[in-house]
DNA sequence: CGAGTAGTTGAGGTTGCTCAAGATATGTGG
DNA sequence: CCACATATCTTGAGCAACCTCAACTACTCG
């Protein structure tokens, strides 16, 4: 299954009936409020699972949309769900695969908890940095998926704050920053910046 | 079991045993840096379960405190999963149980992504308020099981702006308060606020 | 009742937001 | 492949919200 850029994988509201699993791209989540800004963005990349908010609910209470190409694969959860039960083993991955996604939200409000802008953002490099690695990418050169108003919107910030953080950290000589294109040449200093 | 005030459930890496579930009382759980500052409170009151981020990586990441006297029912997990094998509704609830637990940090995090600490605060109030109901209790006179530091804690803000917001809210006849009790007197007009 | 914890209030400083303008990147139709 | 339109990003100046520090008051619990 592909999604094009801005395309949508489901909407907040939408019935749910499938999960998803990421196999290339980025794909990010989103809440709106009445007003219709957006609130608490999160970014999926692949490997990690979508669509688990709906099992309680029966419907989605986050829309989640592709920052870029992106194959996704779709789980009918009916289907699953049975062959869940038949399959103790593939039962128990799942139940950790949620709970990984409780620590990975846990560690996403803990980037968020930070004290100033450039402790969020770093944080939230790091972060990437982290997830980038654990796909066998390279953990410290890498093109960000996000634009950076994404960026504001998931830690709380302006797109102006984020933009100059990004600044002041190529200044310090903790990165090199040319648009999306990021190279860390001092994790030290970063993971200082950290907290 | 029984906790009394201050008392810890777990803290973070502990190794994960047990899932524990609420029955009275209201406990609090949070992060802690290497430097030890406290990051990303949130709590749980009765029916709400805790113990699930310890799941996937066999030990907890954060630490459980009580706020007051409570009681918890501790669930150890080998047992109880090989229940579920057996039970298949049992199965079911219990995914159902952990996307909710997903849903509800994302609450948690549409609650810190609010522009300013007013919003913050009475987004804060109204879930309490919203969560109170749902166990029965009046949704508009209630006392808040944490401090002032917690509630702090949970949003990014200082005890000072917590205290301050409360005072501007009894100002504006939105709510009644005298330390930890709270009465909410214009619902609309709390709403309003919230975003 | 007294010690410690929790909460309130005030004054002043800093961070990050707002508004605005310009620069760069991306996409589209000819 | 270029030219134009649009989206994205950067930088600056001024301002408001929130934090810090400090003093004081009100609870709570032994």
């Amino acid at each position: 299954m592909k999604l094009k850029k801005r395309q949508h994988l489901f909407r907040q509201e939408d019935k749910f009936e499938s999960l998803y699993f990421i196999r290339s791209g980025c794909v990010k989540s989103y809440v709106t409020n009445p007003d219709g800004d957006e609130l608490a963005v999160s970014f999926f990349l692949p490997g990690e699972m979508i669509g688990l908010d709906g099992l309680y609910s029966k419907h989605h209470t986050s829309s989640v949309v592709a920052l870029g190409d992106t194959y996704v694969c779709e789980i009918p959860y009916a289907a699953f769900e049975r062959l869940c039960s038949e399959q103790p083993l593939l039962q128990k991955h799942f139940n950790e695969l949620m709970s990984r996604q409780i620590v990975q939200e846990q560690e996403m409000t803990m980037l968020r908890g930070q004290k100033t802008a450039a402790n969020q953002l770093m944080a939230f490099m790091m972060n990437l940095s982290e997830r980038f690695e654990r796909l066998n990418l390279s953990a410290v050169t890498f093109r960000l998926p996000m634009t950076r108003k994404d960026i504001a919107g998931c830690l709380g910030l302006t797109i102006e704050t984020v933009s100059r953080m990004f600044t002041a950290f190529q200044d310090k000589g903790l990165m090199e920053v040319s648009g999306r294109d990021i190279t860390l040449t001092n994790v030290e200093g970063a993971t200082a910046i950290r907290h």
